[in-house]
DNA sequence: TGTACATCAGTGAACGCGCGTTCACTGATGTAC
DNA sequence: TGTACATCAGTGAACGCGCGTTCACTGATGTAC
């Protein structure tokens, strides 16, 4: 696949690096450009201006999110495969990607009450897949966006941890535990 | 009780609730000044500089969390008491000082790294009080760092769900629901 | 009681700084004839 | 092959702005005699 942009893309990626790295508001245009080896002035070539750089960088990330957790929501069998599938591709995505996961729990507080709440929204496709769970009967009715919320705050959590030291190791070697605790949670 | 520092403290009062409803960054010296009735160099009679006020804030904050947590932590009797107690204590605090909640949770990852991991940090207590239950053998033996995470995950993500509009209602009457949650995980 | 002085919360004006952004310009590369 | 022109990524210099912070000053209140 070639890449059609190949300045516009050095840009989001190096971006993406610093506002990980050192937080949103204390990285300048300046900075970014510095990262990729250009003058400040010559990102107005590529974008509008840094807000929308950002906000392209969020959008993109949050809807790459969705659609990954979409995709192994669609997994063929019983509930128990699907949220195996579910939990093993977020806990691959924090693993492999942990910038993206870290400039996303940086930027959605900014974000998040701006944000469209569209079928990619993660946190919607978690609550519709338990929800629809709980009507096969397939586990306990409870309510729904609160069983939710658990199933991502039993991952969330440990990433963020992660992070911050704690963990060592990751996601991926826990798998299996945090998997059984998603289920232990929601039967 | 006699408030020896009635300045002073008004402007924390501001202060933090304009920090939780606009951001960190977005709030100015004078922006605080002006919620208090006052200019903004009269700010620097009280604190030595705007980072020291953001940080003074933030300690005082992220401590009354953990105090909160250790007064539950030290209720007599068998784990899921005091586990209860706890996730109670967390509830309330979040339900009645959500402006403080917010505060902590735009705050935390430009001092997470930063704090100093004391006795008092939430997180630590946590993790002693799960681990002290699995020595007793009062729940099996896991990875004690991972099911901490777990618990304050349980909490943490539905407080910060219903900040952005879910779960009406807070998390106090779902008491019961999150205490048995976190039951259920560590079981 | 009146007068002189000390205290101290508060302010107006100004500071230097780094920010996002604009714009006229450069200089290398490709294309037409 | 040489020449004239078009294209376009990139830049130097400058812009206005709002920021955190400083400082000399004010003006009300309390205290000593």
């Amino acid at each position: 696949m070639r890449d059609t942009h190949p300045r516009r893309n050095l840009i989001k990626t190096q971006a993406l690096r610093l506002f990980a790295e050192h937080g949103i508001d204390t990285v300048s245009v300046r900075d970014i450009a510095e990262a990729c080896d250009m003058k400040a002035p010559n990102l107005y070539a590529h974008f509008d201006s840094r807000d929308a750089l950002l906000a392209e960088l969020f959008r993109e990330g949050y809807a790459a999110y969705g659609a990954i957790l979409a995709a192994a929501a669609a997994t063929e069998g019983p509930f128990r495969r699907r949220l195996e599938a579910m939990v093993r591709a977020i806990c691959r995505l924090h693993d492999e990607d942990p910038i993206r996961f870290r400039f996303l729990i940086l930027t959605q507080h900014a974000f998040l009450s701006t944000t469209r709440d569209g079928d990619e929204n993660p946190v919607e496709i978690v609550c519709r897949i338990v929800a629809a769970a709980m009507d096969t009967g397939e586990i306990p009715r409870r309510e729904p966006d609160l069983m939710a919320m658990a199933v991502i705050g039993l991952i969330v959590q440990p990433a963020t941890a992660h992070l911050y030291g704690r963990l060592p190791g990751g996601l991926l070697p826990r798998i299996d535990e945090i998997v059984a605790m998603c289920w232990r949670v929601l039967t």
